[in-house]
RNA sequence: GGGAGCAUAGCUCAGCUGGGAGAGCAUCUGCCUUACAAGCAGAGGGUCACAGGUUCGAGCCCUGUUGUUCCCACCA
């Protein structure tokens, strides 16, 4: 025993040994204990792509503390950690990596490229996983998965084949978000919104029979090319003769009908709407309601087709420049505005997306939304904070079909073969080698890969095993808590949640902890164009991985945003080195052969005040911590240890530690090590690693802090009287204290002390109190005293007189107590106030009266003892 | 256009089901008191955005206003 520390806690000489040790022992390994309860948390999967940024910090912080606490509360917990393909952003790095050897995709073929993206995963797949390890995660790691593994394969082609044959996977020709620049469709939720300052052309389509013009806006002139119609108001007085007429498309001089549909809006711009069916979502509908021919005008990199030669190989804004110039020669421009209007871009390379029409597989979501719906209605999923499930329910209310199908490679290829022969598809959970209608053998796969969340949709039952039924499974699911941000809800939340009604008929988990961004000390995004991200693993390398975390937890409430500083992470530094420093002076007072951590049958006022202390602390942690109050956990963690246990109760210690008395000195001992082990395993699962370093240093039972009990709240710890003899004299302690530092007295200067109390028995046990605290020489207690030329300190419980005549100012006196007696006469009227009020005597509760009741007497005993103390001043 | 969050000390933020405001950092004063100067002991600093309302009592609940951030939405 005796271990020295060092004298600064140094986080790089404990962490990685630490981390070791735990893996060594195997203590993240969830052995599937039948007889206990789970505790299940399925990780967000990290894209392979992805290094560790401040958001996975802080969600895996989030998941390790609420791990640990339950590993340690008994629970046999799992959780599973894994990575994303994603498709899209893993595809798109590769083709720029390839795009430098002068490589196309198309060059090397698909059979070639997978190659390339699966060594790309084999070479950086690991990477964000390691670093996930730096942090301390405590994730199973023999389970580790990824969604385009074998098993995770096999769920998604279990799930298709399953949809397609309810009916609830189709193939259509629809207009879809498309990326110019990824050259994929990609969903709804795929795309983000903003607004763009654009223009307004007003343009005039001629009628055929020469009677005048219609007056029509766009945004977008380039894709006139593809109008099929102009629409118009049914209901709209100045056009209702016009309907049926025709119009001369300017430039294209193609006729075109003038058609009524409730779409158009009477009251905005001119009232009549170009319809291009082809290159606008609305258009389409409309085009659908009236059979208008679609005519597609843009390649799938967005030019103009071959069909218009003045135009073709444009890109689309060249042709805008192009068409504005030639529909003003035209005479058919009859005024260009200034408009802001909002414009789709792909969530991926930001590129402005181009509604397309294409054929495409989509999930029909309304029979999958209702259940999802319930389930959250119900209360058997809820959302923390509460108010995130509205955006949940908004999204699931209003959802449209899902389109899945993704023109990439890099992904869960479509379980879908054409049949050359008879057309037919044939949709298998095994790679068929004939067509199923007529046998031949002469089928295609389907070229697509299916959108990425279609497998992380998977991910809380697929990585347990599904769609076998295996022990995990059957054990571990449905999982308990999903942690993850706010902006993922709509893309992948309301997608497991769906998912799992549908195919385990059960919730995918009972509670989703929502976090905020964590931005950056100005409180912007954290964004690689404004270069402001701050990586954890520089802060790791910095502070350490424990005052990171510690940083993360700390002023973090569920669902907001929270600031990150170097500040911060200091004082959690800071924090992390008091507490080391707190071991080293209980180490340095141990002997060899201590006894393992109990507490003695002797104790004195304050090991039952620090215990008292202690055990109310364990109660509010650990319902905090259920409660995913993760930051007041944290706060309560840090007042206990600095303010209750550091400053008070060890110096406390040191009377009698310093002292002669053996017994007396290892009745300390032994509450120290108590207390401080105890309280390093409530604040394990914030700082994992310098608690079990000092741990595994003092005296302990079992191999490691991590599977060592959770502290429960103790009656028998309770010791009100204790609590309430100690918090007088500490106020007492602290006014003496305050009036010293006042008059600038050095700690080095003593003086005597007399206290005048009627709470004699309590101050004659605190005097060593005073004396080592309170810089007293000696220390009288009696029931008053008249002494000249002291200054007297007043708490609601004494008057102590400290005789230091030569410092003091008896006109300043005078004024001091008089501004107190002032003071403490003001609150005394806000209570007897109160007291008076009849209302509140007869509606509030008896407590509050009560404590009301006390805490006026105090302050009367206060003033009254002020105002003896200004009468002996004279 | 709809919805949500936020507004508390100079700065960053806590404040659980309503009982008279807290922390960290910063500032000021004094201390190397043998665990810790990444420390110790003190101090100053807030009509809890504004205006109403409910209540015996409001930072907390209700209504409105202002500022700010975000989400959703097919007005060309």
């Amino acid at each position: 025993m005796s271990k020295e520390l060092e004298k600064q806690y140094n986080p790089k000489n404990v962490e990685d040994r630490i981390y070791k040790f735990w893996l060594d022992g195997k203590y993240f390994h969830a052995n599937r204990d039948e007889k206990k309860d789970t505790y299940t948390i399925v990780i967000p999967p990290p894209n392979i792509t992805g290094q560790l940024h401040m958001g996975h910090a802080l969600d895996n912080t989030l998941q390790d503390i609420l791990i640990r606490f339950r590993r340690m509360q008994g629970y046999d917990t799992l959780w599973i950690p894994g990575t994303d393909h994603a498709s899209i952003a893993t595809e798109a790095k590769i083709v720029e990596q390839m795009r430098k050897e002068g490589l196309t995709k198309e060059d090397i073929g698909r059979e070639k490229f997978l190659e390339r993206a699966w060594d790309w995963k084999k070479q950086y797949g690991g990477r964000i996983v390691e670093q996930l390890k730096k942090l301390g995660s405590s994730c199973d790691w023999d389970r580790e998965r990824f969604t385009l593994d074998e098993g995770c394969s096999r769920a998604v082609r279990e799930v298709f084949v399953r949809l397609y044959e309810k009916g609830l996977i189709y193939r259509g020709e629809r207009i879809i978000n498309w990326c110019p620049h990824c050259l994929t469709s990609i969903s709804d939720a795929e795309v983000e919104y903003e607004d763009q300052a654009g223009h307004f052309w007003h343009l005039r389509y001629p009628f055929k029979d020469g009677s005048g013009y219609l007056e029509l806006a766009t945004t977008r002139p380039e894709t006139l090319l593809g109008d099929t119609a102009v629409a118009v108001n049914p209901n709209d007085e100045r056009y209702r003769d016009l309907v049926g007429k025709t119009l001369i498309l300017p430039i294209v001089h193609r006729e075109i009908p003038v058609i009524a549909d409730d779409y158009v809006e009477v009251d905005f711009g001119t009232g009549v709407v170009k319809i291009t069916p082809a290159h606008d979502p609305n258009d389409f509908e409309v085009g659908l309601r009236h059979n208008l021919p679609v005519i597609n005008v843009l390649t799938e990199d967005a030019k103009i087709v071959d069909d218009y030669p003045a135009y073709a190989g444009m890109d689309r804004y060249e042709a805008r420049k192009a068409i504005v110039r030639d529909l003003e020669e035209e005479g058919a421009l009859v005024k260009v505005e200034d408009y802001s209007h909002n414009v789709g871009s792909c969530y991926r390379c930001h590129s402005t997306v181009e509604p397309r029409v294409s054929k495409q597989w989509f999930v029909k979501m309304e029979p999958l939304a209702k259940p999802a719906i319930d389930i959250v209605k119900n209360g058997t999923v809820k959302f923390v904070p509460d108010r995130f499930s509205k955006i949940y329910y908004h999204w699931m209310e209003n959802i449209r079909d899902w389109c899945i199908s993704r023109q990439l490679w890099w992904g869960h290829r479509i379980p879908v073969w054409y049949c050359d022969d008879c057309g037919e598809i044939t949709v298998a959970r095994e790679t068929p080698d004939c067509c199923q209608k007529c046998g031949s053998k002469n089928i295609t796969q389907d070229p697509d890969t299916l959108d990425t969340w279609f497998s992380s949709a998977l991910w809380p039952f697929s990585t347990l095993g599904w769609p076998d039924e295996t022990p995990d499974l059957k054990h571990y699911f449905p999982t308990s808590t999903l942690v993850t941000g706010y902006d993922i809800i709509t893309f992948w939340v309301s997608r497991m949640i769906f998912s799992s009604c549908e195919h385990m008929h059960s919730q995918p988990f009972d509670t989703v902890l929502i976090h905020g961004l964590v931005r950056d000390a100005q409180g912007r995004k954290m964004s690689k164009s404004l270069g402001n991200g701050i990586d954890p693993l520089e802060i790791i390398d910095k502070y350490g991985a424990d005052a990171l975390r510690f940083t993360l937890a700390t002023g973090n409430s569920p669902g907001n945003d929270m600031r990150f500083s170097d500040e911060k992470v200091e004082a959690s530094r800071n924090f992390a080195n008091k507490l080391w420093n707190a071991a080293r002076f209980v180490l340095m007072n141990l002997d060899e052969n201590e006894p393992a951590p109990h507490i003695p049958e002797t104790l004195e006022i304050e090991d039952k005040w620090i215990l008292g202390r202690f055990n109310s602390l364990v109660g509010d942690v650990t319902s905090s911590l259920e409660k995913f109050e993760l930051g007041l956990a944290v706060q309560k963690l840090y007042d206990f240890i600095w303010d209750v246990l550091c400053d008070w109760y060890i110096e406390l210690c040191k009377i009698r530690l310093g002292g002669g008395d053996v017994a007396a000195k290892n009745n300390c001992k032994a509450v120290l090590v108590y207390v401080m082990s105890n309280t390093l395993k409530l604040l394990h699962p914030f700082m994992p690693f310098i608690t079990e370093e000092i741990w595994q240093t003092l005296p302990h039972d079992g191999e490691t802090i991590m599977l060592s009990e959770w502290c429960k709240y103790d009656e028998k710890l309770v010791f009100a009287e204790e609590e309430a003899e100690m918090e007088r004299i500490m106020t007492a302690i602290k006014a003496v204290r305050n009036r010293r530092s006042e008059m600038n007295v050095a700690p080095s200067k003593k003086a005597k002390v007399y206290i005048a109390t009627s709470y004699k028995d309590t101050f004659e046990t605190g005097v060593k109190f005073f004396v080592k605290l309170a810089s007293a020489s000696d220390v009288e207690v009696g029931d008053s005293f008249d002494i000249d030329g002291a200054i007297s300190v007043v708490t609601a419980d004494a008057t102590i007189y400290l005789p230091l005549a030569e410092l003091v100012d008896f006109a300043a006196e005078r004024k001091r107590l008089e501004k107190e007696l002032a003071e403490t006469e003001k609150k005394l009227g806000f209570i007897e106030n109160k007291l008076g009020n009849p209302g509140f005597l007869a509606k509030a509760p008896e407590k509050v009266i009560a404590e009301q009741k006390e805490q006026g007497e105090k302050l009367r005993e206060k003033a009254a003892l002020l105002k003896s103390s200004l009468e002996k001043l004279g």
